[in-house]
DNA sequence: TAACATTGCTACTTTAAATGTAGCAATATG
DNA sequence: CATATTGCTACATTTAAAGTAGCAATGTTA
């Protein structure tokens, strides 16, 4: 079986030979530092290093693939002021902010 | 830099030093298969080797480890009809669920 | 305008994560 | 008792990510 590195809809990714949008998706937001990303765009545009200061640990490398696969899949893109969330990117955003707010509640009912 | 293999609140994981709960919650979720188990698990408990068919391609290792983590971060846990997500699993899956409907509309505005 | 700083990378090596395959002990089923 | 199923472990291989160095392009300062 031969994976596609950037997930596309409609052609196999690891979890749904088919491509499934929701398996695209995990696929794609399930890599390294891809939510972080989003999640840091969401704050307003950024350079390069200063997306890779924030992803404390991040190899150049790293991001430079995650903003190629994310351009690709066109949720971020590049402007004047440097990376930005795109219109679908800000979307995504929204659909996944509700976690931020659940995950401090989470933290305190496991943190012994 | 030494980083816990599996994300806890409050201790260092890639992305926080300080363990801010979003950053942990990415990156359990950003694991390969994390977010498809917790998907699959909201049709119902599922056995070990249901998981392994349902994730086409991942390894025993794998779902092994996804399954340690999951359980010990109180998302999964296992009972007498196999795997189940636990009332966090629940609310968590409930938070991700709004991806599935978006994803398709994603797909198709991304596709050519 | 020459020197220095910043940005957005690429190249390369090392380390960690995931895959693939085999197989075994425990329990269930015929 | 034989066979099947389940929940793994062990181990080798492949792939992804990290870590480090550095360079070309552009901007900034003296």
């Amino acid at each position: 079986m031969n994976y596609n590195s950037q997930p596309t809809p409609g052609k196999p990714v690891r979890g749904s030979k088919t491509g499934q949008p929701i398996m695209v998706i995990f696929d794609l937001l399930g890599r390294k530092w891809a939510m972080g990303i989003i999640w840091h765009l969401n704050n307003g545009p950024s350079t390069f290093r200063a997306l890779q200061a924030y992803c404390e640990n991040i190899s150049p490398t790293t991001l430079n693939k995650r903003i190629k696969e994310l351009s690709n899949a066109h949720l971020i893109m590049k402007t004047l002021d440097g990376y930005a969330l795109t219109e679908q990117g800000k979307e995504l955003f929204n659909l996944i902010s509700p976690l931020g707010k659940w995950a401090k509640t989470w933290a305190k009912k496991i943190t012994i």
